[in-house]
DNA sequence: CGGTACGTTGATAGG
DNA sequence: TCCTATCAACGTACC
């Protein structure tokens, strides 16, 4: 029997403490060992990833590929560029393969992709093999333990988790890996087609890196941001190394570790933040989950200090609960998870700007439809920090520039967005978050976004979190957004958090105006509050309460084929106006994306988003005009019904 | 079936 | 500063 001739590939796990799978790889004892990166196209184009993460992923290639020369002189990351699915069936012949060794990736694309691996492989006579590492608990086992269903609450997965087993023990890392084999490259390079490149707006040039097979040296080596054409603006880096050193700070502040409760940290805190920056090295596996349980499980378990260890769902381990329920969620529901539409367990709400859908793949387009102009601008104003609310807007930035907020701070443009306000469709908020967290985590994203915008995990709508109120409990002279609101540094206390309150003379003093729509920006202005905050409140609690009674769900062929407008026509209240978009939708056809550009928002290419560009759909229906007009009118009234209500109560 | 307790992180008024 | 009840009210688990 021919001796093991063995290709790593990394992907979910660039780290080489507690591997599952990398063990497994060494265990075989190959003649020769390859570890590699395929530099997948879908990532680089079709996936929203922004600067900031595109650095931190290089820097986590970069200290992997050095830990590697260190364990073997002729060893290293070896960076391929071409996509997977073409590029290994082609070494497997040109070195010879006898084994594939990777970590299981649970992600809707990532499944696609390995089963179309593993179909090449088995053609070729590779044996795979693949072992899980990513979470607490192997996410198909965890569903599996849970009846098969998708796991939907943290009592679910502290029931269903002790039933696949005990969470392991982190493994040593390796102390020597075995010589790389010959690697000739005499096949030619499948060079990826570039359009549509959902990061093209980031780019400061075209895309580069797929210029050779082996990079412009011919060595394997990792991209460097300017073939990608980016300039980061983060100061969090990434790599095992970093990682570690994180961790070990962590752990050895006991009472930190040991008494953490995620509700009681500050969004507000910045250098430093109040929770741990660990999130991005779970993303990128340059720390493994399991080993930041038990050294976190190792303190709180020998903790004697004051007070009592905090438990989950509060505490540190409870954190990485809450990634597992979402992992076994999306490992549950698959490409659904991750959108409304055909998601089984994700209520229906009529949202502005609702994704564009392909019927026949049952996947969303990464396009939308502009159903309203004024909840496209303020979209646009959210994601850009120009709300007029300096809280919001302050996140907004620090998210951009950092690529990292608080987890609360989530919560509030979360739900100012979605069902707090704007009355957006969460999907267009996860993927501004997508393309700007440098600990994007596809699984929990949506999970969070569905939480936040009260459509699954999360029903209680009604509390709703205040962009004046909120940040207050923490930072009541708002420190924080002065740091990332420069324009508000100077202004008094008293109106940090509602500038447009206060008098010219001291808008004045603080050498800033409150004025205009943030159309652009201007020195010495920040812009008016979008709307009144209570009265959208109002309008969008009534709107959830309407869509909660409805009780549709984005697997319900009404959702599918655009009947739900009927179910929303006569009582309808609030925001229902998502009904008066053009969606071809409506006549049930998976004709959504076909229709001719025309419309509203044919001029609309403030759509810088991404994959944006959406053309509209023309020719309004009479049931539309009339739902306009009633809507509008229904504004007006309910603007006062709130401030009514309640005073007739008292 | 009915009632009740609970659910990681709301806002507000009042003690 | 910290605690409580109220606001108007969600779904689920469990008795």
């Amino acid at each position: 029997m021919a001796k093991p001739r063995v290709i790593y590939w990394f992907r979910t796990d660039l780290r080489l403490h507690d591997s599952p799978a990398l063990k497994a790889a060494l265990d075989l004892h190959p003649e020769a060992f390859w570890p590699i990166w395929t530099w997948d196209p879908h990532y680089v184009y079709r996936a929203r990833v922004g600067p900031n993460r595109w650095q931190f992923l290089l820097d986590s290639q970069r200290d992997l590929s050095e830990s590697l020369t260190k364990l073997n002189q002729k060893s290293k990351l070896f960076l391929i560029r071409e996509s997977p699915q073409t590029l290994l069936p082609k070494l497997f012949k040109a070195w010879k393969v006898t084994h594939l060794v990777f970590e299981k990736d649970t992600d809707a694309y990532a499944r696609d992709r390995d089963a179309e691996i593993m179909r090449a492989a088995k053609a070729a006579g590779v044996e795979v093999v693949i072992r899980s590492g990513r979470t607490l608990w192997d996410s198909d086992l965890l569903v599996e333990q849970h009846h098969g269903k998708a796991t939907m609450s943290i009592s679910q997965v502290q029931a269903a988790g002790p039933k696949v087993g005990a969470i392991p023990r982190p493994l040593a890392a390796p102390t020597k890996i075995p010589d790389p084999g010959e690697m000739p490259l005499e096949f030619e390079q499948d060079v990826p087609e570039q359009a549509p490149d959902l990061n093209a707006q980031a780019r400061e040039h075209g895309d580069r890196s797929y210029a050779q097979l082996a990079g412009p040296h011919g060595d394997f080596a990792v991209p460097s941001m300017e073939e990608l054409g980016f300039t980061a603006t983060s100061l969090h880096r990434g790599g095992e190394t970093i990682a570690r050193k994180l961790l070990d700070d962590v752990i050895a502040n006991e009472e930190y570790t040991a008494l953490f409760e995620k509700p009681k940290t500050a969004p507000t805190d910045f250098e430093p933040q109040a929770t741990t920056l660990l999130s991005p090295h779970l993303h990128f596996g340059t720390l493994s989950v399991r080993e930041f349980y038990w050294r976190v499980q190792d303190v709180v378990d020998n903790y004697r200090g004051k007070g009592k260890a905090s438990q989950p769902p509060v505490s540190l381990t409870g954190q990485l609960l809450f990634r597992d329920m979402y992992f076994g969620a999306q490992a549950a529901l698959g490409h659904a998870f991750g959108q409304t539409m055909y998601n089984s367990h994700c209520r229906f709400i009529p949202w502005h700007l609702p994704s564009k859908v392909d019927h026949e793949r049952k996947q969303v387009t990464g396009e939308y439809h502009i159903d309203s102009d004024e909840a496209h601008v303020w979209f646009q104003r959210w994601k850009w920090g120009r709300t007029g609310f300096p809280w919001i807007d302050a996140l907004m930035r620090q998210l951009r520039q950092e690529g990292w907020i608080h987890h609360l701070g989530r919560h509030a443009v979360a739900c100012f967005l979605t069902r707090g306000g704007c009355y957006v469709s969460w999907e267009r908020g996860a993927e501004v978050f997508e393309e700007w967290l440098i600990d994007h985590e596809t699984a929990c994203n949506a999970g969070n976004w569905q939480w936040l915008s009260c459509t699954a995990f999360f029903a209680q709508f009604y509390r709703c979190y205040s962009p004046v109120a909120f940040p207050q409990k923490w930072d009541k002279d708002g420190v924080f957004v002065r740091r990332y609101v420069p324009e508000l540094a100077a202004l008094d206390s008293k109106y940090i958090y509602e500038p447009w309150k206060a008098p010219i003379q001291d808008q004045r003093k603080a050498g800033v105006r409150i004025s205009g729509a943030g159309e652009k920006e201007e020195e010495g202005v920040y812009p008016k509050p979008m709307f009144d905050f209570a009265e959208r409140r109002a309008i969008c609690l009534d709107g959830m309460k309407k869509a909660y009674h409805v009780g549709l769900y984005g697997d319900d062929p009404k959702v599918v084929d655009g009947s739900w407008r009927q179910l929303f026509d006569d009582a309808a209240e609030g925001p229902t106006e998502g009904k008066t978009f053009e969606d071809a939708m409506g006549e049930g056809g998976a004709m959504t994306v076909k229709k001719g550009p025309a419309g509203r928002d044919s001029n609309g290419d403030a759509v810088e988003e991404t994959a944006g560009r959406t053309k509209g759909k023309g020719g309004e229906t009479k049931t539309s005009d009339r739902r306009t007009t009633a809507v509008t009118k229904r504004k007006a009234a309910q603007g006062t019904l709130d401030g009514h209500v309640k005073k007739m109560k008292k």
